[in-house]
RNA sequence: GGGGUCUUAGCUCAGCUGGGAGAGCAUCUGCCUUACAAGCAGAGGGUCAUAGGUUCGAGCCCUAUAGGCCCCACCA
């Protein structure tokens, strides 16, 4: 405590140094503990790939500050964390650096790019955790997972195993969204669509006439925006109610290029009012086409190969890009007179959301995962409020996706992450799916199988993360006690990939919700309002940030002012409001801790180490005005933390630290610290216990969210307790609550502002006192200006504070300040002007009477009276008390003067 | 096409279940007052997008309109 502390607060050193310290003392760690309750969050994994964003520090902040509070409360709180392979992700990393050297993965073969992928795991998949450090995070690190561990890859088995067997798993041929790029399948959700502008290609095909050749006279007109595909197509489709069309039923139409003749079909799905009603049908390179196709047994003609090339079907295109298929297939429909007209055409092209690739549909044995049972839960979950959303309104969005939910293909053409567990007899082609390469096949007895090249996709891990990271498929003590976890902290962009299939994985897997709580937060954007992306180069390095302003300032940063599921802008200008407020905690200590040495070197006493009610009688109304706010703010922010409230809480906290406690609180204890040894020593004492006291617990509040600068006052302050961290969280408690002083000290402040107020607009310099009076004729209230005479007088400017029931002795032309049931007079020793203090008073006239017409518009109205809650209607009276005696003093006041 | 969301002080945003409009930054004025100039004291600034409605009472609830943003679907 005797250390000295520098004037402006510099976290550089100080975070490090408190950070080894908590992990040297286990206080991140959790373990089963019957006596407690549980309170757990796992961490949204980052990539291994990953560098910590703006985004991460905004994710984890939140999840840290509900961390820290929970264990201060006394929850055994277990922040579970761990990386994820981010199989796709991670692939595409490695690929363009063995590019860079000259290789593809092919040439290092699949065991020789694993062990690259391993190699690149251990390299930078530790950087993500230290940057989650430097934040301030209270992992419990000894706990800390990888989604390809060793129980990561069991539990993946495990449910892919058991998905199986139920059914829910199975491979199907199906169409499917292919990345020619990434030369793998994708799910429906890595499809991201893109407004591009393209053309609309109009084109015509002969009907076939009798003899079965194209006719020269009759063609069908349609349009299509990927002409290439004409290649594939095996039919031509009507609405079945379009009259137009009735004439072609039974017909066939000339398919040009190919030269075949290919059936025209009805089908509902054609809309009648697009275009001319007439649409090609590709069933291997079109979902919807693909639909039609079954539903009139079509035959399925593949075009392209993998890297979307055309393939041999494309007869003389083999060989050639999609892109240019389509310029010499245009060109030569345009030289057979096919080709009717090229419009402009704005429509959206699926991309994949990795490479930005326009993804090609395609027909595909692939793994899938069955939806429609599976989803029940889940759905179940969040209607019955069993799992609660915030805010609310994601409620609809995670309906939106469920309604129309639609088989998961599961199965990626990738390398790095888990090899699917299907097996292959080498000699009859049998599926086996089992937990190990199985030894003899089921229906040929051989022995030799080869293992599914397929791994999974990314999510389908990252689904089971809430309980596989807690021990399952083994049910251990961990899993018993510390599921299902509470809450989730995530951003709104993910909640199809990730949050929906934790949900229906937890319940078809554990039985049992994987959280109680999704709490979305939105996207840290720039300045400008734009998101933070490398091809911009507009992303702000949270480790930059945290370098120059500190962790704290950092975090309060991304926390204050922004709600739940709002996207928020970036500014430097807010991060150094941050910082400021950091400086303003570490002087405010500062300068209590030098009052408590100096105290202690004159006297010898350490007076505020002393129990609640060994100082209790000592209080005075400034103290226990200042323990009752602090008891008020306990329970708010306590409250607001409950229900996620996290910014409006913070603020909270930051308000009183800076408003009340500052700038009233310890001007008001100044005179008393500053007063000479020998005298009012029981009342320094109780300052000086007020003031460490309320630092001490307003501190605590603020730990969650500033954990660094808070931890290093509060070891410095005090020595019976070791660390902030798993200290007490301070709770409301009727004994200290003052309702009086906070009335009386509220009187005496109003007072204050209205001198400064006056003592500004007169111009009177700062340093010039003047003598005040108080006049009223009320004695309660002389009482609170008697009392707080000191203060009172040093916080005015006062000279002398002199307090009388009549305006006895006072001069003439003293200018006024009327506060409730009281008038204080400020005699200046030159003329004032009277006329610009009549003004000054015929507006505060105008003001009440303007005030007390809208309390009496109140109080007369009927419906008011009869329909308002009585506690309104007592407050709207007791106004009108006020306004009405203020008023009468004022007018008295301008009696005099006039 | 379906859904969501926003429009509040010059800027960026809070405003919890409807009960006299807030913060930070910026602006203006005065202060190096022995915790802090990263500070202190004071001031200006808002028809809460528009129009209706419900209510004793609406920034907040309902309807419509205008504009912005986002998500989903994907009509070739």
């Amino acid at each position: 405590m005797s250390r000295e502390l520098a004037k402006t607060y510099d976290p550089k050193g100080i975070e490090d140094r408190l950070y080894r310290k908590w992990l040297d003392k286990k206080y991140f760690h959790a373990e089963v503990d019957e006596t407690k309750k549980p309170f757990t969050i796992v961490i949204p994994p980052p990539n291994i790939t990953g560098q910590l964003h703006m985004g991460h520090a905004l994710d984890n902040t939140m999840q840290d500050i509900l961390i820290r509070y929970k264990r201060m409360q006394g929850y055994n709180a277990l922040w579970q964390p761990g990386t994820d392979h981010a199989s796709i992700a991670t692939e595409v990393r490695i690929i363009e650096k063995l590019k860079e050297e000259g290789i593809t993965k092919e040439d290092l073969g699949r065991e020789g790019f694993l062990k690259r992928a391993w190699e690149w795991k251990e390299e930078y998949g530790g950087r993500i955790i230290s940057q989650l450090k430097k934040l301030g995070s209270s992992c419990d690190w000894d706990r800390e997972r990888f989604t390809m561990d060793e129980g990561c890859n069991k539990a993946v088995t495990e449910v892919f195993c058991k998905m199986h067997e139920k059914g829910w798993i199975y491979k199907g041929s199906r169409i499917i969204n292919w990345c020619p790029v990434c030369n793998t399948s994708i799910s429906d959700a890595e499809v991201v669509y893109e407004e591009q502008a393209g053309h609309f290609w109009h084109i015509k095909y002969p009907l076939v006439d009798e003899d079965g050749r194209p006719s020269r006279t009759e063609f069908l007109e349609f349009a299509t925006t990927r002409p290439e595909t004409m290649l594939g197509d095996t039919a031509v489709a009507v609405n079945p109610n379009d009259e137009r069309y009735t004439y072609l039923k039974g017909r066939q139409v000339w398919l040009p290029i190919v030269n075949k003749p290919i059936p025209v079909v009805e089908d509902e799905y054609v809309d009648m009012e697009f275009g001319t009603g007439v649409v090609k049908i590709t069933p291997a390179h079109d979902p919807n086409d693909f639909e039609v196709g079954k539903r009139h047994n079509l035959p399925e003609v593949n075009i392209m190969n993998d890297d979307a090339t055309i393939n041999a079907n494309g007869g003389k295109y083999e060989g050639l890009d999609r892109y240019e298929a389509r310029r010499q297939i245009v060109k030569e429909l345009e030289a057979e007179g096919l080709l009717v007209k090229i419009e402009d055409y704005s429509h959206n092209v699926g991309t994949h959301d990795r490479c930005k690739t326009t993804i090609e549909p395609m027909i595909k044995k692939q793994w899938f995962v069955k939806m429609e049972e599976l989803i029940k839960p889940a759905v179940e979950a969040v209607k019955s409020g069993g799992i609660k959303l915030i805010p609310e309104r994601m409620d609809k969005t995670y309906f939106n996706w469920t309604d129309n939910i639609r088989d998961w293909c599961i199965s990626r053409q990738l390398w790095w992450g888990h090899r699917i567990p299907a097996y292959y007899c080498d000699e009859c082609g049998e599926i086996v799916v089992a937990r190990q390469m199985p030894e003899v096949c089921p229906k040929c007895g051989c022995t030799h199988f080869t293992q599914d090249p397929d791994t999974l996709d990314t999510w389908f891990s990252s689904a089971l993360w809430p309980f596989s990271t807690l021990g399952w498929p083994e049910m251990t003590e961990d899993l018993k006690y510390f599921y299902p976890t509470d809450v989730l902290v995530t951003g709104y962009d993910i909640i199809f990939f990730w949050v929906i299939r934790m949900i229906f994985s937890g319940y078809e897997q554990m039985g049992e919700k994987p959280f109680k709580t999704v709490l979305f937060h939105g996207l840290v954007r720039d300045s400008q309002g734009r998101k933070m992306s490398k091809s911009l180069g507009n992303g702000i390095d949270p480790l930059e940030i945290i370098d120059k302003y500190g962790a704290d300032a950092l975090r309060l940063t991304l926390i204050t002012g922004n709600a739940p599921g709002n996207d928020m802008r970036f500014y430097y200008e807010r991060v150094e409001a941050s910082r400021n407020f950091a400086n303003k905690v570490w002087n405010a200590s500062r300068f209590i801790m030098m009052n408590m040495e100096q105290a202690e070197e004159k006297t010898g006493i350490r007076g505020w180490e002393t129990a609640y009610d060994g100082i209790k009688e000592h209080l005075e109304p400034a103290d226990k005005w200042i323990l009752s706010r602090l008891n008020t703010l306990v329970q708010e922010v306590t409250d607001n933390i409950d229900h996620f409230e996290l910014g409006i809480a913070v603020q909270k906290v930051y308000d009183f630290i800076w408003d009340e406690f500052c700038d009233w609180y310890i001007e008001m204890v100044k005179p008393r610290l500053y007063q000479k040894e020998t005298e009012g020593e029981g009342s320094r004492n109780a300052a000086l216990w007020t003031l460490k006291n309320v630092l001490t617990d307003a501190l605590k509040l603020l730990h969650p969210y500033m954990p660094f600068i808070t931890e290093e006052i509060f070891c410095t302050i005090q020595e019976e307790e070791e660390s902030i961290m798993v200290s007490q969280w301070p709770v409301f408690t009727e004994a200290k609550a003052y309702p009086e002083e906070e009335g009386a000290i509220g009187l005496i402040k109003e007072a204050v502002r209205g001198i400064r107020n006056i003592r500004t607009q007169m111009n009177v310099a700062p340093g010039r006192k003047a003598a005040v009076f108080v006049v009223s004729e009320d004695e309660k209230v002389r009482n609170i200006f008697g009392e707080g005479r000191l203060f009172f007088a040093s916080l005015a400017g006062a000279s002398e504070v002199t307090v009388q029931s009549n305006k006895s002795g006072i001069a003439e032309d003293a200018v006024s300040v009327v506060i409730p049931n009281a008038t204080v007079y400020i005699p200046f020793a030159e003329l004032v002007d009277i006329g610009q203090e009549i003004e000054r008073l015929k507006k505060e006239e105008k003001r009440l009477q303007g005030e007390l017409a809208r309390v009496n518009g109140m109080l007369n109205n009927e419906k008011f009276m009869s329909k308002a809650p009585e506690a309104k209607v007592a407050e709207e009276r007791g106004k009108l008390e006020k306004y009405t005696q203020m008023l009468k003093q004022v007018q008295e006041r301008l009696g005099q003067l006039v």
